[in-house]
DNA sequence: ATAATTGCAAATTTTTTGCAGGTTC
DNA sequence: GAACCTGCAAAAAATTTGCAATTAT
């Protein structure tokens, strides 16, 4: 993913300097939380102030181009939208791995009387490296 | 349950009036966000003060008395310690229902280097009722 | 040209802290 | 009676708001 002005117009949002380093910036982390987007984001815009960004967080949600990902005992993060998908959550190393719902996963989530609309999956543990440690 | 103070105490917590009142309004409402249960407390205990609950939410997580429910785009809640479970929430009535892992759906959860500890799966859809309004 | 967006500062809301007095075991 | 817990008030942290100036289309 690259251009985040095209992103932006195609879900009906101006495309704006702050707007395009912000989604660079979740783009760039992979899941990030407000306070680490703002210390990114300082570093090319130093006037690119916080109110902003809680302003275009909720905004960009609202639009289908970023997701929240609640976390446990910390801030929420932020990804750029895709596809439902599992969150490995390393709780040594704290890195954020995604990995695909696959059909056979999908099936498991099947449950009956209730219509699935969108699946958040955090699967917290240890992820391949923090395991030999 | 009911036993709250055995539960306390089986978790190397002092079984105050304070805390059983907490744990009970946790688990008469099942899933249940801190503003939530000062309210509810206070009916009983009008001197009960938020910070006590503050306190005693993150005691009571340390200690694995209550797990932490993060929610999308709303504050936590909290409901009484239990096996690995599915949360079904219902973006229209806000039920929020919790359905077993079953050994099938435990498949979604075996995953190639990663050590699982805790799966948090909270699916967002539409309960029974809603579905047909 | 118009409507939307930004940055600032202030307001509000949420959470944490310190400590004197009270409670549990 | 020792250690722990509570409630209060105050502090700190997080989020929202209003508005004049600026920017995107």
């Amino acid at each position: 993913m690259t251009d985040y002005i095209t992103l932006l117009k195609e879900n009906d949002l101006k495309a704006t300097i702050q707007r395009t380093s912000i989604l660079k910036s979740i783009d760039h982390a992979g899941h990030i939380n407000i306070d680490e987007i703002y210390e990114d984001v300082k570093e090319q815009h130093p006037t690119l102030s916080l109110a902003t960004i809680y302003k275009n967080i909720i905004l960009m949600q609202q639009n289908n181009v970023i997701i929240e990902v609640p976390m446990n005992g910390e801030k929420s993060k932020y990804e750029l939208k895709k596809d439902d998908h599992i969150h490995l959550i390393c709780q040594s190393c704290g890195e954020i791995r995604d990995t695909e719902i696959t059909k056979e996963r999908e099936q498991i989530l099947t449950i009956e009387n209730f219509q699935l609309n969108n699946a958040q999956i955090n699967l917290y543990g240890l992820c391949h490296k923090c395991q030999k440690i």
